[in-house]
DNA sequence: ATCGAGCAGCTTTTT
DNA sequence: GCTGCTCGAT
């Protein structure tokens, strides 16, 4: 990490020259990387299989592969390399970057997703769609399967829209079919949601993936391009890649291809992830070499022993020594605290005094739950102590409302046919455009095949010379509707313009936009009661905008227009930060999913108790208990030097006892790595003034 | 017909 | 504790 020389800070407004851009050869392979790491770097023909196990310097050896390649005079444009999040995509283009020294212009890093969107810019014309289609998240996607139930009369109550979207996102990537596995009642519901999307230009994630292949093996010539194209691929996290994904990547993939995985920590088996599909490879690619990185360079002996026997009842895994030159190390340590709040107490209490004990700083403790749900709690401590943290996971930034509303926006402009989120704005701020006014434009739209947007013109227009074509609409309607919807089209199609054209900066028009609707107003009155959360909602909004701005003014920007950015933003999601989300200085807080990759010296793992980890739900819904296990398992390998871990006695709970009980995984630690902690130790008056005076020297 | 207040249901993990 | 939805008031 490259350490900003203290006090000087340059005019980030311009472009910065690469810090240490003297070009840093990797030539001393031998010495850096150990046997099998190396035989990982530089096997570059032919397929391989890497089986890596946790903190093996997988993401080592993945850059230093890439670098390597790239020394040996292979283009960057002929090497691709997918990831599972875009942290780690993030996080691997920036490690390259770093150790070549060279700028990275067309190597693709990306998540499978990121790179079907990248096709299908180019290329889903062939498919009847417009190049720019919206992406639909979750919340877009319900919306829409809500739609379409009521156009299937359908009635929605009792029907778990979640869930019903499972399923629809299993047939589509071919897990279930309909009558096997997936209830073919809700066939006609699918129909109808697919026709929608359609209509409206739009994909949802399942696309993203099923599209390209479609692409692919309707079209060979622009398979065969991409084929000549990327000559050498590389896939992380293969453990949890669907069969989906492999089959996209099986296309694809000539001879050079190169996968990463570790079947213990295969956690995403309920998204479609099958680990399996590592035997698969080997079946695919006949001649694959495998390479096992068994050497944990992260963890002392003591958090490898436990991980190793957790992870040992597993039956179902390909059999491993992971073992660890580090020292013996600490015990972990195992608390019970009473309740969840003391829980929280505790791990608070402990970082403010670990972090002046040990030296450590914020950014060294990582505090790992099994849910999103369980953040508040520890938030709330954290609050307390004037710890600073940050949560990744939960309600990103671009799912709060106020910021989709924006977006929405943007994505209109982008692409009126987009019904989803047109609907989304079309009375927000109200601007007398009500239910009944948008049922009517359903209807017409629904008769003319289209989607609101060319019937709201069609109206307008017809409107306008007094034509009454719209029989079916309320006279009334008509002729107080007119106004509000020509006001609305100016609107959009003004904004269109004027971002098009470029003439201002993106982040300017959304500015001018957000004035223009007078958002403010509109959260003052919808929050007439508490005016600080309408506060709150409009600076989310201003640092969306100065987001774009920090977006636009980086030199890795290549594209600064709207397609662009809608792009980028569509495809993050949860475990991805809001803007100006800096990580130093501040505790981790994350789902044990959204840690999977990283690693800090001291690990807390919250709620370990049964019903939480395995998760009841898991357990209920057939889940397999042994990815539960592998949870755990990727939450204790997260940790160097120390770990804590907790279990509450009570827990308040949705629904059921408060009892808990906990987490059978523990009892299959080894116990004498483990030490029970008694109690809080009260802080002496005395020394909690310590703390306090070294506290505020560290503030001052 | 539109808007506002109160109520219900929710919380497994993510692209 | 937060979002979205229904019903009643205007």
């Amino acid at each position: 990490m490259n350490v900003s020389t203290a006090g000087i800070t340059p005019p980030s407004l311009f472009p910065r020259p690469v810090l240490g851009s003297t070009p840093m050869p990797v030539q001393n392979l031998n010495a850096e990387l150990n046997g099998p790491q190396l035989e990982a770097v530089t096997t570059l023909e032919g397929p391989v299989l890497i089986i890596a196990g946790a903190g093996s310097g997988k993401t080592r050896v993945i850059t230093y592969r890439i670098a390597h390649m790239l020394e040996r005079g292979i283009p960057q444009h002929a090497v691709l390399a997918l990831t599972f999040t875009n942290k780690a995509a993030r996080e691997m283009e920036s490690r390259v970057k770093e150790l070549t020294g060279r700028k990275l212009q067309s190597l693709t890093v990306s998540t499978f997703h990121a790179f079907g969107v990248k096709i299908l810019r180019e290329e889903i014309e062939v498919l009847g769609y417009r190049k720019n289609f919206s992406i639909y998240d979750e919340t877009d996607r319900n919306q829409l399967i809500k739609d379409s139930l009521r156009e299937c009369k359908v009635s929605p109550d009792g029907v778990d829209l979640y869930k019903l979207g499972q399923v629809f996102s299993s047939v589509k990537i071919g897990a279930l079919r309909w009558g096997e596995g997936a209830n073919s009642a809700f066939q006609p519901v699918y129909d109808e949601y697919q026709q929608g999307l359609k209509i409206f230009n739009a994909l949802d994630f399942d696309d993203l993936l099923a599209l390209p292949i479609e692409l692919f093996e309707t079209h060979p010539e622009i398979l065969e391009k991409y084929r000549r194209r990327y000559r050498y691929i590389m896939v992380d996290e293969f453990q949890d890649t669907s069969f989906i994904q492999y089959q996209l990547m099986k296309l694809l993939a000539d001879q050079n291809i190169c996968v990463v995985g570790d079947d213990d920590q295969s956690i995403y088996s309920w998204r479609g992830a099958n680990y399996e599909n590592i035997l698969m490879f080997e079946r695919d690619f006949p001649g694959t070499r495998e390479i096992k990185l068994e050497q944990n360079y992260r963890s002392t002996s003591t958090i490898l022993e436990a991980a190793n026997g957790v992870i040992s009842n597993n039956t179902n895994r390909k059999e491993k020594t992971l073992w660890s030159g580090n020292g013996g190390g600490k015990p972990i340590e195992l608390f019970h605290p009473q309740n969840e709040s003391e829980e929280a107490d505790f791990i608070a209490a402990r970082i403010r005094e670990l972090r002046i004990q040990e030296q450590l700083r914020y950014e060294d403790f990582g505090v790992l739950i099994r849910t999103n749900s369980m953040t508040r709690n520890i938030e709330e401590a954290f609050l307390a102590e004037n710890i600073p943290y940050r949560v990744s996971g939960g309600t990103s930034f671009f799912q709060r409302k106020e910021i989709k509303d924006v977006l929405s926006y943007l994505r209109v402009i982008a692409n009126h046919d987009d019904d989803v989120n047109l609907l989304r704005i079309i009375n927000t701020p109200r601007r007398g455009i009500g239910k009944t006014a948008v049922m009517e434009l359903s209807e017409l739209a629904k008769k003319n095949g289209s989607g609101i947007w060319a019937a709201l013109d069609a109206f307008n227009r017809a409107a306008a010379h007094g034509q009454g074509t719209f029989g079916d609409l309320d006279p009334l309607f008509q002729d107080k509707g007119r106004l509000e919807i020509d006001g609305f089209i100016a609107l959009i199609e003004g904004f269109r313009e004027e971002i098009l054209g470029r003439k201002n900066s993106l982040s300017r028009n959304v500015r001018s936009l957000v004035d223009k609707i007078d958002y403010w107003s509109y959260l003052v009155t919808e929050h007439s009661k508490n005016d600080k959360v309408a506060r709150w909602k409009f600076l989310n909004i201003d640092s969306l905008i100065r987001s774009i701005e920090t977006w636009e003014n980086n030199p890795d920007t290549a594209d600064t227009g709207l397609y662009a950015y809608l792009n980028r933003v569509s495809l993050i999601t949860g475990s991805d930060d809001g803007p100006e989300e800096e990580g130093l200085g501040k505790v981790n807080l994350m789902t044990i999913h959204a840690s999977k990759g990283l690693e800090f010296p001291v690990v807390f793992i919250a709620g370990a108790e049964d019903g939480i980890i395995p998760h009841s739900r898991s357990v209920e819904e057939g889940g397999d208990i042994e990815e539960e296990r592998r949870l755990f398992y990727v939450a204790i390998t997260r940790a160097r030097d120390k770990l804590y871990i907790t279990s509450c006695l009570r827990r308040k709970k949705m629904q059921g006892a408060d009892e808990s009980s906990p987490s059978p995984f523990l009892a299959e630690i080894p116990g004498h790595l483990i030490e029970y902690h008694e109690g809080e130790k009260k802080v002496e008056n005395g020394e909690a003034e310590d703390y306090f005076a070294l506290i505020k020297s560290k503030f001052a």
